[in-house]
DNA sequence: CTTATTTTTTAGTCAAGACTAAAATTTTAT
DNA sequence: ATAAAATTTTAGTCTTGACTAAAAAATAAG
């Protein structure tokens, strides 16, 4: 049985492997989470224990195939708990994700497989992010990324990346939302906004 | 910011003063909660500390206005995701105990204000047993204990007492649910079933 | 009313998961 | 190629919440 700290490195290391190519430091990990690399490095150790991770001192670490279907499995979790909070009890987008960091750790197949019947099984959540189903397996997201878009160039919105509240909160102002139709107005070099 | 194991100690004094009127021992906690005595006297000095119980050694405990009212939300919170796991999950009432002994311990209180109002607000919870409100008021439960029924009379199911999964299991597969109408047929004297 | 029994507390230990400071290793720069 | 800098690991400590064994206090029995 994992506990929600090892879940928590797990679901860092898996986030991290999808965001470059090079292999993953300590001290990678150790941003993710917050937490300093001397923790990091423990806490290694005991996920090597486990046969979650491979683990080779000073090298970089990567997940077995047993640590990615437990990460994958996390990222399930958090994600339908975000469809439910938003979906079935409003709560606004940007609010969601601390609440699911705490529900992503209980403890039950039968619940979340129960949830995702009750949310008649869905391939996105309300930031957009693919589902994964309960075999692993993840729809690919082939949206363009709004940077990306050029001027007067209309598209729907798939998602937001990002888990920054403050970011959230702006959008929900903008009633920009999930399948909105937006266009590109003008581009503002510096920041691309 | 209370902690889960904290917030198990105080449910089970919580359940203890129900169930009796003498004072709360610690054998009777570590009973109740399954760890040694000596364990209880460890966490009765921390809740004493945080001002959530009046412990007097050798004497006995007492829950104060605040334990008292983090003890109920905690109830609260339990019957809320038990309610929603039977309605909306379509879990059986035998299995959802556990399930929200983990749910329970969630730290929102707008989750759990907004859960209540997808609930609809519900009064008991799916083994009859009342839900306290959010400002802390609890329904006193009018039934009948079923072995003071007598022969050939009839009543309503309006709960069940016991959190005991094979009793529950045996109840769901009579048939027998809140809301069923049952008759006395025979009294059994060894057991009163 | 003193002794035996039960209950409760204290003392010492352990594991998980965090930390800091220091040592070891790897990488970068001259 | 070797010194300097950055990264990573080790060693030692802390807190939480558990445990066992022993001591202390309260209760029961003769």
């Amino acid at each position: 049985m994992t506990t929600s700290a090892e879940e928590n490195y797990l679901k860092a290391i898996l986030a991290i492997s999808l965001k470059t190519t090079e292999n993953i430091s300590t001290n990678a990990i150790s941003d993710e989470i917050g937490t300093s690399a001397a923790s990091v490095t423990d806490m290694l150790k005991k996920l090597q224990d486990k046969k979650l991770i491979k683990y080779e001192k000073y090298k970089g670490v990567s997940l077995t195939k047993k640590g990615n279907n437990s990460a994958t499995s996390i990222i399930r979790k958090h994600r339908l708990w975000e469809t439910f909070l938003v979906k079935n009890l409003n709560f606004d987008w940007g609010e969601v994700h601390e609440i699911a960091e705490q529900l992503e750790h209980i403890k039950s197949e039968k619940l979340i497989e129960k949830l995702d019947a009750f949310l008649n099984y869905p391939m996105f959540d309300p930031h957009g992010e693919a589902i994964p189903t309960k075999d692993g397996n993840i729809a690919s997201n082939t949206n363009i990324p709004l940077n990306e878009l050029s001027v007067e160039e209309k598209g729907n919105v798939m998602g937001v990346n990002l888990d920054n509240k403050s970011f959230l909160d702006y959008l929900t102002k903008l009633k920009i939302s999930i399948g909105s139709t937006i266009k590109i107005v003008e581009k503002i070099k510096f920041d691309q906004s």
